[in-house]
Order: C-alpha cells, then sequence, then structure tokens
DNA sequence: TTGTATACATAAGATTGTTATGTATATTTG
DNA sequence: CAAATATACATAACAATCTTATGTATACAA
C-alpha cells in the first residue's frame, strides 16, 4: 500500500481512464477492479470514490443508470463525451507530470526531458 | 504549469531529495530550482514551502543554519541522518507508485509490472 | 522612486483524502 | 440456521496539504 498521500490528485484520472477503458462501471466495481489490477497496492476507498462519482456526474464528465439486481441497486457511470475529452487531458497531462517528476528525482537522466 | 492536485503529495519528497543531491540549500532557493530544473513546470509557492520545511524540521529529518547576508536572513536546510533515510524511501516509494500508475493507465503494457 | 527580486513567515480558505458510520441485500461458512 | 463476510450505495466529521493573500524587510534595476 502506497502513502494515501500520493493517491492524492490522481483519482479522478484513474476513474476517468478506467471508465475510457472499460466502457461501463459501477462504483463498487471500480474500486475492486484497482485494487485487482494493482495487487492490492492502490486501494480506493468508497469515502473518496463515491464523492469524487458524484462531483463527476454533477460537472458533466459522466451519466449514470441504475440497475436492479432483484432488490439491490447499481449505478453505472459511463463517459460522456465532453469526459471522454477530459480523461484524455488528464491522462496526458498525469504522464508528463511524472516525466517531469522522474526527472527532477534524477531516475531517467538519460531522458534529458522535464 | 501542472494542475496543482498532482503536486500534492509529492513536495516532500522532492524538497528531501533535491536536499540529498545538493547537500545544502535555502528555502526560496529550493523553488527557484524546481522552476529551473522543470522550465517552469512545476512552481513551489512558498505558502506550502516555508511550513513544509518547518514541519521536516520539527519530525528531525531536517536541521537548519541561518546566515545573514549583510541585514538579511538566509535558513539554510541540510539533511539529518534520519533524513537522509526518509529521503531514501520516499524517492522509492514515490518510484514504484509511478511505475504502478503507468500500468494503471495502460501506458507501459509491456513491463507488466504493477 | 517605483517596480521587481530576494527571503523569510503565517493565516484564511479550498480541496480532497481518511475514518467512521449508516442502510440494506446476498452469500458463504461454522 | 446463525454469524460473518461480501456486495453496494451514501454521507459526515476530521485531517492533511495545498492556494491565495497578506505581511515584513532588504537589494537592485529601470
Amino acid at each position: 500500500m502506497y502513502s494515501s498521500e500520493l493517491i492524492k490528485g490522481t483519482l479522478k484520472t484513474i476513474v476517468l481512464n478506467l471508465l475510457k477503458e472499460q466502457g461501463r462501471m459501477y462504483g463498487y466495481e471500480i474500486t475492486q477492479r484497482v485494487k485487482d489490477l494493482t495487487n492490492g497496492k492502490i486501494q480506493i476507498t468508497e469515502g473518496a470514490l463515491y464523492p469524487t462519482l458524484h462531483s463527476l456526474e454533477k460537472s458533466g464528465e459522466l451519466e449514470t443508470e441504475k440497475e436492479y439486481l432483484g432488490k439491490r441497486v447499481r449505478k453505472y457511470y459511463t463517459l460522456t463525451e465532453q469526459g471522454q475529452t477530459t480523461a484524455s487531458q488528464k491522462v496526458n497531462e498525469l504522464t508528463e507530470f511524472m516525466q517531469t517528476m522522474k526527472f527532477l528525482l534524477d531516475l531517467d537522466p538519460q531522458l534529458g526531458n522535464a
């Protein structure tokens, strides 16, 4: 598990990117998928995820449809067109940021990028 | 300039690493060095830096000596032994986190690490 | 002499996470 | 079958950490 400060600021990007690749997911599924994909190293808490999903929906990046499994409810999220654009931008920004950080930490001196 | 959320959680690592490489720096110098090294893409604000330096000093990672240039004061920071250990740990953690994030964002599918 | 740079510091406010709690159904296990 | 665990949503109190604004003070450039 990584110290939680690191995850700050990347959560929206993770969610948007996952939805871009998977097409349609519900909240709980996102937490499990991220946990699986990272061998438990990144664990999104529900207290962080649900407010983030609501916020992304409010700002027009996501739309929802409810589905009923027997009596239980699931809220599926999909990217809007705007959300697709935002997803790409966020991923690009994070990628560039990580390259800059690598350079700053002298981990990839040969790259010479900044 | 990167959106500021991304910098959250990496500031301590940046500072500790810089001091590890440079040996001795003062606050303002750190802001300028980071700005230069990243072509202005990462700009540490003083409102973020000084509290961080004070916190790192309080927790025993840094020690200070004052220097006077005429009438002006400068506070030079150096890593303690504990600070050197912390610096390495933080850099390692951030590096691993970035690899995990890369994998999660599917930027390096061939690596297969997580 | 006025603006910009250097150099420190702190406080109010915003953002975004953790931890705790709540509700409710479904499934597994002793 | 009862109890624990997993699924699935949600929100609130609290904490950490950043931005923005403000303050003090000296040095230098236009």
